[in-house]
DNA sequence: ACAGCTTACGTCAAACGTAATAATT
DNA sequence: AATTATTACGTTTGACGTAAGCTGT
């Protein structure tokens, strides 16, 4: 299960259709559609409806949403804390 | 970067040694040597140091250690609300 | 010798893009 | 026609175990 997926899983709302998202993200749709079957399946929940003019969340999806977005904010948290300790290690510091 | 990868970690972290780890997790230490190894290319950071009687946190390994908890603690919460969210779809309520 | 971590090598699963398909506006 | 999502196919990336190596107790 990659952090990747779920990034796109938030794009993918945000954006309200998998080729909005996909030209976002610099990505083909298939690629977005799969990652969300993916996800779905692993969580086993039906995160998106499907439409012809796009995607909007089910109400589980509105749920595990909110939840991923916190996730994927402790992630970026992880890699800038990562960034700062890792340039602090080799003597710069950013004020 | 897969979610494994911080749960590898956080094994490592609490057991004190890849071997330890890797005979609660049921792979080979190889796999956790290269998990952490990535992890630490990815961040920027050097997040453990290798002894020859085990691996002990850095500083700054400390640090990213607490919020990788936060991480997977947040994931696992994501899998059980699928659970939940996926049963109670189906009609299965547990109280 | 034993316990520890690492690395080279081969294998297998999984992620991706391209392209074709189907449905809707 | 243009835009939507999905799926089959082949390629490539990457995660893994085995096995060998090196180091310190």
């Amino acid at each position: 299960m990659r952090l990747r997926g779920f990034e796109y899983f938030r794009i993918v709302v945000e954006a309200g259709s998998l080729g909005r998202a996909a030209r976002c993200l610099g990505v083909s749709p298939s690629t977005l559609s799969r990652a969300i079957d993916n996800l779905e399946d692993e969580l086993g929940v039906t995160l998106l409806e499907r439409n012809k003019r796009g995607v909007r969340l089910t109400c589980s999806g509105r749920v595990i949403f909110s939840k991923i977005r916190d996730l994927i904010d402790i992630f970026h948290d992880i890699k800038m804390a990562g960034q700062s300790l890792g340039s602090a290690a080799r003597g710069i510091i950013n004020i």
